[in-house]
DNA sequence: TATATGTTATACTACATATATAACATATAT
DNA sequence: ATATATGTTATATATGTAGTATAACATATA
């Protein structure tokens, strides 16, 4: 499970950091139950402070998609990650509307849009492959 | 072109006016060449602070969707808007890929993410009609 | 007993967002 | 000419977020 965040980029770092755990979780490079390092160690590891890579986890708890057990530490979900209810489609519906919107100003129509979806998930399934 | 902002939303409000105009392109409720409002009157309108209209605006004119004239005021860029380079379908590849990973892990499959951008591109055609 | 864990608290710097005034140059209408 | 509206620039301020730096605590483990 590698990690790669921009220290560039305008995006959070414990967002990218949450991005790449979920990227880990759907390519099934992190597996149901399995264990994530601690937040000091994997804030030793990336070269940031230990509350970042805390904010990250604590969010991604309350998300359901890790669980944080006084034992085992912090494990990814061994009950499986959370379904899509109405109110996350509509969250995903008007995340995408602007980005949609853009790259059909820009001359991306349906069909080339669909092409950069599809290698997207192609990333996805590669990934679930090299395990 | 009616414009709806959700103060109570964490996207900035300029994000917000952004991509309203954007969308207001997209639909063609917002013709090349066509002028829009001051900063000062659509601030007014929304009733918001005139820096916040201008920052939109500036965007959007460094973007290419707008051009500020001295004697025509702000009007949307009569040449038609930017188109997609490689630099920008990287930059929407990586916006995509951390939504697509989520919507995975949550259940919506493929045809379920598809259907979800369909109801967009219905949005943005029906806007069209309506000129 | 020592160590590693998650957790909480405090303090600080830096930056982004948003507002509030004010002023300036320029084009337009009266 | 004068008044008005325009984009533009400059300050200043308040607020919130991001990120870091220490420190300490309770608990589970070696």
């Amino acid at each position: 499970m590698y990690i790669q965040l921009d220290f560039e980029s305008d995006i959070p770092i414990y967002e990218q950091l949450k991005d790449e755990i979920i990227m880990g979780i759907a390519k099934k490079q992190l597996l149901p139950g399995e264990r994530l390092p601690s937040v000091r160690a994997l804030a030793g590891d990336i070269g940031i402070n230990l509350h970042t890579v805390n904010k990250a986890y604590q969010q991604l708890k309350q998300e359901g998609f890790l669980l944080i057990h006084r034992q085992r530490g912090v494990v990814v979900n061994p009950e499986g990650t959370p379904k899509a209810d109405e109110k996350y489609e509509k969250k995903l519906t008007a995340l995408l509307r602007p980005q949609i919107a853009e790259s059909f100003c820009r001359g991306i129509n349906k069909e080339k849009f669909w092409e950069i979806c599809e290698t997207v998930y192609e990333e996805i399934k590669e990934g679930d492959i090299n395990e």
